[in-house]
DNA sequence: GCTCAAATGGAGGAGATTCCTCCGCATAGA
DNA sequence: TCTATGCGGAGGAATCTCCTCCATTTGAGC
């Protein structure tokens, strides 16, 4: 963790000033709750607002709108990568470590946040190194856990993040956040339940079965075979 | 079946001629679709764009955006109650019923359709039976699957409703249309596996559980107790 | 404390979106 | 054939969003 002026980015050379930095901070977190809430959209006088400061500090701090989003993804995956290696660590056994980090991604909101900015982000190396730096920690946790035999064997890692996906995106509706969360949990620990390997055989699932390398080449193309079966994985 | 002038609300009391029912039906679908993909904010002239009609053509239907939402969301409570009557006369066992009312509903398409039309809707008599109706059908599903023991204690049938509002949303990203539908599906099957009674222990579920009644009232409240607990049921 | 480069907020013009009416033309139905 | 009913889409009004500009405030080094 150097002390040194910061590099996230080929563009902030100079060394901000003490609140500077804390309302940048301040607004790449309003970024996160107005994205997961509005979309990829969102105006940017409400993530402005959100984070208390004017407008004109935004746009001091970011460019532009593609700015920002890379910056909001680029802190995300961090996050994410460290809580899936941290999962795996920790944890007795890979179903218990897959259960773990799926429970901390979905406060961390990544699966909320990342498929909103499909389409709007600028894929530069260093985003790509991240993402793959995620996915590889993600598919670690579950391919640790289909080899004990404590995941479905027809379960997917696509499936998994798929899930989250579907389990991090706010309800629709009037429930407040802490009323989200804790929703958001419990369909968690009840999906979880299906994705465990079970004594009796399992009948077979229908659809696509979709690796997480997969819905990676969704984010960079929109071509799909006509039958509906998953894209052919790049290499 | 009555042929006579539809009165489906107050107003319609002339005849309509036959290339204006056709429109009104696509109307109410293009709708049922823009909606799902882009809210009940959705630009009208987007819905008529996708119906294949000019927008004059759905303002002389509807008058306004709250009526064409009205007549939309009737529509798909009638063909709920249908589905979910049918299923628990057809199917041999109650979780079977619920797995196929299950499916049909997210083919239907009202799971997503509904939660975004929270806030906008004229909660009207006409609607308000509509609803009670289709809430009952499906209530009766999920006793019948939790009285014979097939569908998980712990349960509710709020869980079961808003898994469903879960599966139904169109996944963020490229999937054309029919992935997205089979995806669904697909993981509706994953989850269906996680409500199923299991014969081992199970841990107990955090979080609020609800019922289908919680629900409603979400829809009519905004009020909701500080601590995340589900609101009061009205009577 | 003093000083000044750095940072701040918010007004407001430009441009884009969306709503919804109006009216001349087309067609279903008898 | 005849006409009441239905149709499409142009376009003015209202609203929203972007993003710059500048007078004022503040952090940090001396």
């Amino acid at each position: 963790m150097p002390s040194e002026p910061r590099a996230t980015n080929a563009a902030p050379l100079r060394r901000l000033r003490a609140d500077a930095v804390r309302n940048r901070e301040r607004l790449l977190a309003a970024a996160r709750d107005v994205i997961v809430e509005q979309g990829a959209d969102a105006p940017l006088d409400e993530i402005a607002r959100r984070a208390g400061v004017g407008i004109a500090t935004l746009y001091r701090r970011f460019p532009d709108r593609p700015a920002l989003l890379h910056e909001v993804a680029l802190d995300l995956l961090g996050r994410s990568t460290h809580e899936a290696s941290t999962a795996l660590a920790a944890e007795p056994d890979a179903f218990a470590a897959l259960a773990r980090y799926l429970h901390r991604a979905l406060d961390l909101g990544i699966s909320a946040v990342m498929p909103a900015l499909i389409g709007q982000l600028r894929l530069d190396e260093e985003l790509l190194t991240a993402r793959r730096a995620s996915a590889k920690a993600v598919e670690a946790i579950v391919a640790a856990a289909r080899a004990d035999g404590s995941l479905r064997g027809d379960v997917t890692s696509g499936d998994v993040g798929l899930l989250l996906v579907r389990l991090a995106r706010p309800l629709p509706g009037p429930f407040p956040p802490v009323v989200n969360r804790r929703l958001a949990h419990r369909h968690l620990d009840l999906v979880l339940d299906g994705l465990r390997s079970r004594a009796a055989p399992e009948a077979p699932l229908a659809g696509p079965a979709m690796t997480f390398d997969d819905l990676a080449a969704m984010a960079e193309t929109a071509a799909w075979p006509r039958d509906g079966s998953p894209p052919e994985p790049r290499t």
